[in-house]
DNA sequence: CAGTTACAAAACCATATAGTTATTTATATG
DNA sequence: CATATAAATAACTATATGGTTTTGTAACTG
């Protein structure tokens, strides 16, 4: 996927509160299965299905296979160049951001390191 | 408005390339007509005016008025509540990124002062 | 092999999004 | 006051989104 295309799909995918709060969920509890993320919304299990295909596409789960469950897998890239662009324009956005430039430059060293994972 | 909501906004203004390259342009050349930032795309002003609609109910710009001319300007705030959510979560994303603790309670720090302005 | 579990796919609906062209409004200027 | 400029609004179109219910399918279980 083009660069920018994946931003679209992943600020996109990031825009619905449902979505989020699943991406919240993996991020504390690790994998889980889609009867499991459903349960706690008002929702029925097509719809996060639907929201887990959104993710999907945007490259920000991943599924695997454990007899009839599909668990859900955090996928952690497409935050990390979603953080990424922001980050990018931080400095531009305030002079009193200016002073960020160093921890700025340990996180994009420390970014880098995690790409290579 | 909504914590939630306001998230949702912000992530669904950045989710089109139309709206990211706007916020660019306004965070290197800061305040902006509406026919300049209409130049560069292959798009009628209509659509631009509706493009900063958007960005405007999401609070990322604000509009002055001079004479005819409506200036766009960049409002970081929003920007800098959606960096918030993302980085909130990178600790959880990988093991890899626990030390960054410390950096990021020094972002923080920062961020929640330039929140007063 | 009949039933159950976990999920996906299909079909449908209402609303939102992203664009268009045409028109209107507000301000400035000759 | 007539015209030009800058931008907003209106009306329309096509497609996408987010939800529903119903149906289908793959894998386990008794």
């Amino acid at each position: 996927m083009q660069d920018s295309a994946r931003l679209d799909a992943t600020f996109q995918a990031l825009s619905d509160p449902t979505r989020r709060a699943i991406l919240q969920r993996l991020a504390r509890e690790g994998d889980v299965t889609v009867m499991d993320l459903a349960e706690p919304f008002a929702m029925s299990q097509p719809a996060i299905s639907k929201h887990l295909k959104v993710l999907e596409k945007a490259g920000l789960v991943s599924r695997g296979r454990d007899a009839q469950k599909r668990p859900v897998h955090l996928e952690a890239q497409p935050l990390a160049e979603a953080t990424g662009w922001l980050i990018e324009y931080r400095k531009y956005w305030s002079a009193q951001f200016g002073r960020l430039d160093g921890l700025l430059e340990e996180l994009q060293a420390i970014e880098a390191a995690a790409g290579k994972n």
